[in-house]
DNA sequence: TTAGGGTTAG
């Protein structure tokens, strides 16, 4: 039509946009974008759902930018923004949890004279929800019974998805019988979701009676049941019943997908069976799903756990050549890798040219900088990164608060930690048993006893999880003061509450009594030391026995070993279909290569996608 | 032909 400078009707236009930014394949989008300039210049009068449908597409390239400005565009053509497009838009920055931009985006709609449908007002919850702002997102749901717009199964899904977010999953499951009451029935995806809680706070039972609860209820489970399913056995380490379940899944009409694919890679990789990992990489190109971001990034993952840096990041520009979409999580593994090597320099550099290419970063991987830099000790780097973290409207999860608040207390400013933990508070976040150790080690180190002692009975009154850290630093701090009966009094509550003092707790003391010269309890303790060291020894010895057969698994046989090198010289040769068959060979054999043979074929799978020319359309 | 929930990577 092009070449013919025909005019193509509006409604083709739309149709192939719309077909091309939803395919799912490399640089579809810009093609997409490119019909709708090319219909433009034929004389296509575009409306309101052609640019929808473009603002979609720049929204999954994450060109939220480009997205609103096609808001701004639509004047221009006659037509108007609609509830879709600003819902749209409102959406991706609600799942990239992006808020501080949801909230103008929303207020910009207002000013626009549009009201929020229910649509809007399920995306804001379930923004609110992805944060765990759920007090915020209940005053949502509040407005929209306000508003005569009932809250619907997705509204209720979202909340107990926010509740199990937040490991909260007997509340999750009141609110799933309240939605009953209300007529409002749950579907699979309140099932999924509450199985998908209970296999993430462990208990994995009553998970398994929910399958069995919506199959006698007749909801039918899908591949996002058998995905979670999978995933749980993946995680418990039991990659054949994982695999089983596959396999029975698959027999009942239940095909794998893209999903159950990357999860069993995964679990291989985890469980250190690269040759399994490799193989399931090979099926899934067999079934026809290419292998994905999620895929690289797990890969990636696996060569940083293994130390390979370098090939990590060799890696990282290969794929990018050969048109794999990288991602932030992809510069955040290799990141964290670096920062876990000692390298901050590296990882800086990273972090910069990640912000070149515009790709911009979570709060999981803001929190692996800030907690990566402190850990080496370059705090000023790290608060400068936490810094950026609050101008970018992104919210600090807890994990950010708890590294800023050690942070703090270690430099002797306990006042700003507690400012802090304050304001987490506030955005309602729950302080857990980590920030009240830090803050109490924070005062105990400044000498503020008294204050520590306050805050250690609040936070039992309040019926807080506490722990044996807790415990042992409020210990030591009563010992440094010369508190000793104080501290002998909350050894024995310690073992009230079924914690068993350590040899923190013993060094405390018996430094504590030794420096007040109380010899003779001294000894008696050294010995209750003793006994707890014993008591520790065999478990220590079993953790070196885990560590020798792990160490002998990496002790290969000559057979394997010389497969192993063949494979990695013709992968470097670039001669992968000759070391697949030196595989092929050795599988056959039941040779077990050893880990670097199976990495290399791993990457020259994902190498073997062809080399992109320069130019890019 | 356009917008919202659950599963995979750190």
């Amino acid at each position: 039509m092009k070449r013919l400078k025909k005019k193509p009707n509006l409604l083709t236009c739309n149709t192939l946009i719309n077909g091309l930014i939803k395919f799912p394949s490399l640089h579809s989008i810009q093609l997409g974008k490119q019909v709708f300039y090319d219909s433009i210049k034929l004389g296509v009068i575009p409306q309101t759902t052609t640019f929808n449908i473009m603002i979609l597409g720049c929204c999954l390239e994450g060109k939220f930018n480009e997205a609103i400005s096609f808001i701004g565009k639509m004047k221009e053509f006659g037509c108007f923004p609609d509830n879709v497009s600003y819902n749209t838009i409102l959406g991706f920055f609600c799942k990239k949890r992006r808020l501080k931009e949801a909230g103008d985006l929303l207020q910009d709609m207002k000013e626009k004279g549009l009201i929020p449908n229910r649509n809007t007002f399920n995306i804001v919850v379930s923004g609110y929800c992805k944060v765990g702002w759920l007090k915020e997102a209940r005053k949502v749901i509040d407005m929209m019974v306000k508003n005569d717009v009932l809250p619907d199964v997705w509204t209720y899904n979202m909340l107990i998805n926010g509740l199990c977010g937040e490991e909260r999953i007997e509340e999750a499951v009141k609110l799933r019988d309240e939605m009953e009451n209300l007529n409002v029935l749950p579907d699979v995806v309140t099932y999924n979701t509450l199985i998908n809680g209970y296999f993430k706070c462990g208990g994995s039972s009553e998970g398994f009676r929910l399958v069995e609860e919506m199959r006698d209820k007749g909801v039918k489970m899908n591949a996002v049941t058998n995905n979670i399913l999978v995933k749980w056995y993946c995680k418990e380490g039991k990659m054949d019943e994982a695999s089983e379940k596959v396999r029975v899944m698959e027999e009942s009409g239940i095909l794998p997908d893209k999903v159950t694919y990357n999860t069993l890679i995964n679990g291989y990789c985890k469980a250190g069976k690269l040759g399994e990992a490799f193989e399931m990489m090979e099926m899934m190109e067999r079934k026809g799903f290419k292998m994905d971001t999620i895929t690289l990034n797990t890969i990636l993952h696996t060569l940083c756990k293994e130390r390979k840096l370098k090939e990590a990041s060799e890696l990282l520009t290969s794929a990018s050549n050969r048109g794999y979409l990288l991602d932030e999580v992809s510069y955040g593994t290799l990141l964290a890798g670096y920062l876990k090597d000692g390298t901050a320099d590296k990882a800086l550099k990273l972090w910069s040219e990640m912000k070149k290419k515009e790709i911009v970063p979570s709060i999981i991987t803001y929190n692996t900088i800030i907690g990566g830099l402190c850990e080496l000790g370059e705090t000023e780097q790290a608060i400068c990164k936490y810094n950026e973290l609050l101008r970018s409207g992104l919210v600090p999860d807890s994990t950010t608060y708890n590294t800023i608040i050690h942070v703090y207390c270690k430099e002797g400013k306990v006042e700003k930690a507690f400012e802090l933990h304050n304001k987490m508070v506030e955005k309602s976040l729950k302080p857990d048993v980590f920030a009240c150790n830090i803050l109490l080690s924070g005062l105990c180190s400044e000498g503020m006893l008294e204050k520590a002692l306050k805050l250690f009975n609040t936070w039992i009154s309040e019926g807080k999880i506490i722990d044996i850290v807790t415990h042992n630093t409020m210990i030591s701090g009563l010992c440094k003061e010369g508190k000793l009966e104080d501290a002998f009094h909350l050894v024995s509550e310690m073992k009230e509450r079924n914690l068993n003092p350590d040899h923190y707790t013993y060094s405390a003391i018996l430094g504590a009594l030794t420096s007040v010269g109380r010899t003779n309890e001294a000894e008696e303790f050294m010995s209750k030391m003793v006994e707890v060291e014993n008591f520790q020894q065999p478990s220590l010895q079993i953790k070196e026995q885990n560590v020798k057969t792990s160490e002998m698994t990496e002790v290969y046989d000559s057979d394997s070993n010389a497969c192993s090198e063949q494979i990695i010289e013709l992968c470097n040769q670039g001669r992968y279909k000759d070391a697949m068959r030196i595989f092929e060979a050795s599988n056959n054999k039941g040779i077990t290569l050893n880990k670097s043979a199976y990495i290399v074929l791993m990457e020259g799978l994902i190498k073997r996608r062809k080399r992109l020319s320069k130019a890019v359309p």
